[in-house]
RNA sequence: GGCCCGGUCGUCUAGCGGUCCAGGACGCCGCCCUUUCACGGCGGAGAUCGCGGGUUCGAUUCCCGUCCGGGCUACCA
């Protein structure tokens, strides 16, 4: 559907006009409105649409006036501070599905107004790990748009952030204050000491007299800007998937807008970009919820209509703390790392804190942006269960042509991150009945991979297409695969004894032999006949005491493919030369 | 401490006042398929819907309280 906006001439804003105004009059989207009995005021939630303020349907066109067409646009804003990780991953898939959906604008802006915590290598991470998992922009430092700059720092140079601090300055809206930090610091103290709600509520400055604020200037004396929070009032921020929320005004204290060092906080950039770049839909963490009302405010101050704001609920670990590395991974080109697929591995997170209301849960990336819906959105966090990711990624490898898997594996091995990844790997979660993973190992068995697909790709893509249906992630093929790939496979000493040292083994293994003499016939159904025929000679009930002892000498382990098709697989020479050294397991 | 958010099987979730002694999926268990392991198919165990009140003829669904969990409480985002 479309969107439409309107601008509203909102009379200045007293503590009961807002919440019934934004209400009665704007929201023609509520769905439900539920009271209580009793004159009880219930919550209610958004309809799905989650119209921003200022957005309605015809019907509130005709009431209201003029309303110019809008579409949907949307931004990720990542604070270039480290590596982009799942939780955040999963935020901008929202995103991007919104965007898509809706086919609006999606624009990346880089949130680099900490100086002390910017890392550059950062804002490189976070474009190609998106990159990697497919999420594409259309406005943003790495390509430009008519919004540019999309670093704040940079916004900052070209005065942006200065004009509007100066604005709100004009309307009294913000102050200048002057404590040090030591001086905050110690107020800070005395609050906790006398059980205080903590935080700046005035100070010395938010009623100074002009005279007195011009005379510290003059004196060269820092300051920063903080925002005047109106008193005795009820903000109620209109949440996309929560409903509405209130504070209470006289709870929040007067947030730094600018700081010391002429750089603005998240708090005032964030909102004055989003209003500039024309954000119609804000999502972000739910850690952003207890400072919502000073952003609302902010839009109130400036008298723009504010956009949507969609909280989205946390992702943690399977012991409800935050998601670390002991639960599989943080980082998301970890996953990638690990053998992941960006397919799966979308759909999956995509299914923790969202749903499409029916019981699908495999989906492609077309069905889920046709199934987006902000009512879907769940409040509560929720659990990374690798599990089930596991279970997801192996259906997508199954479901892959083998040429276009082969593709992927190959694009794994080759990747210089799989290395780096895999050399510093430390199991820190091992499972209890086995031995740590080795990285190294793993790095070996992918090289491995590597090198087999250099010699002869099309024996590679036949061993592929067997362990197709049997791993969960694309490293799985590493272990799948080694036995078919080296020339000396590994003997497990459990399976040579159970089945190497039966008495017909040595008859069986000259049998094949011989059988291969015969004929180059290597097809599965010439194996087949071969070692059926042999257990009708030995008069043989079950096949079993054929399959098991012929694998194990062929692979050197009880599981894999079937028997037949490994050993078309394989050929004669490598047939041959496994038999060969078998026999030395033998006695 | 203050403020805010959240609470359905172990996990992700469906559920929008009766169709729910709660449906699906992962995981787990069993059976079938089968030369093994997987895949696939079938079946099973597993949730007194955090707890207590209230509203209602009727509450997982609405309201209040309570408990528990989480977040915020910076010149960080």
């Amino acid at each position: 559907m479309d969107f439409f906006r309107f601008d509203l001439a909102l009379p200045p804003p007293s503590p009961a006009y807002v919440p019934i105004r934004i209400r009665s009059l704007l929201f023609d989207g509520i769905r439900r409105l539920r009271c209580g009995r009793g004159g009880q005021v219930g919550q209610h939630r958004l309809d799905s649409t989650a119209l921003p303020i200022g957005v309605g349907d015809d019907r509130t066109l005709r009431r209201h006036g003029t309303l110019k067409p809008m579409s949907v646009r949307v931004r990720f804003a990542p604070s270039p501070t480290g590596k982009l990780h799942i939780g955040a991953l999963r935020t901008v898939f929202f995103v991007h599905l919104f965007a898509k959906k809706h086919g609006g604008q999606n624009i990346l802006r880089i949130e680099d107004t900490d100086r002390t915590r910017y890392n550059p290598e950062s804002e490189r991470e976070f474009i190609e790990t998106l990159a990697w998992v497919g999420i594409e922009f259309d406005e943003g430092p790495h390509i430009g748009g008519p919004n540019a700059p999309y670093r704040q720092s940079e916004r900052k140079e070209a005065g942006i952030y200065q004009e509007h601090i100066d604005r709100l300055l004009e309307l009294g809206h913000a102050y200048k204050a002057f404590e040090t930090s030591q001086e905050l610091e110690e107020m800070r103290e005395f609050q906790t000491i006398n059980k205080q709600p903590t935080g700046y509520f005035g100070g010395s400055w938010r009623d100074a007299n002009p005279e007195q604020v011009e005379a510290e200037i003059a004196a060269g004396k820092p300051y920063v800007i903080r925002q005047r929070i109106p008193r005795d009032r009820k903000i109620v921020v209109q949440d996309g998937i929560r409903g509405r929320i209130e504070f209470e005004s006289n709870n929040l204290p007067d947030p730094v807008l600018i700081k010391a060092d002429g750089m603005p906080t998240y708090h005032f950039a964030a909102m004055v970009d989003d209003h500039l770049m024309g954000t119609t839909h804000i999502f972000r963490g739910e850690e952003w919820l207890p400072s919502s009302p000073i952003h609302w405010l902010l839009f109130e101050q400036f008298g723009w209509t504010p956009p949507v704001f969609i909280h989205c609920s946390v992702i943690v670990g399977a012991d409800g703390k935050k998601l670390s590395k002991r639960h599989g991974a943080t980082r998301v080109l970890d996953y990638g790392a690990q053998g992941y697929l960006k397919g799966p591995l979308k759909n999956f997170i995509a299914l923790i804190g969202w749903s499409p209301g029916d019981e699908r849960e495999i989906m492609t990336e077309e069905e889920l942006v046709e199934a987006f819906d902000l009512k879907g959105l769940q409040t509560s966090p929720g659990k990374f269960d690798i599990e089930k990711l596991k279970w997801m990624n192996g259906s997508a490898i199954r479901a892959m042509d083998p040429e276009e898997l082969l593709e992927a594996l190959l694009a794994l091995v080759h990747d210089p991150y799989t290395a780096q990844y895999w050399e510093e790997f430390e199991d820190e979660n091992p499972m209890p009945n086995k031995p740590p993973i080795d990285g190294k190992v793993i790095l070996h068995r992918l090289r491995l991979l590597g090198g087999a697909a250099q010699r002869d790709r099309a024996y590679l893509l036949e061993a592929v297409k067997l362990e197709q249906e049997r791993v969960q992630t694309l490293v799985d093929f590493g272990e799948a695969c080694e036995f078919f790939l080296v020339d000396e496979v590994h003997m497990e000493q459990k399976a040579v004894d159970k089945w190497l040292k039966q008495p017909h083994v040595p008859a069986l293994l000259d049998w094949i032999i011989a059988k291969l003499d015969e004929s180059a016939d290597t097809s599965v159904e010439r194996f087949d006949a071969i070692l059926k025929e042999f257990q009708t000679n030995a008069g043989m009930e079950k096949l079993g005491p054929v399959v098991h002892p012929t694998r194990v000498a062929l692979t050197g382990k009880t599981v894999g493919p079937g028997l037949f098709e490994l050993m078309s697989v394989l050929g004669a020479d490598r047939i041959r030369a496994r038999i060969a050294r078998a026999r030395t397991f033998i006695s």
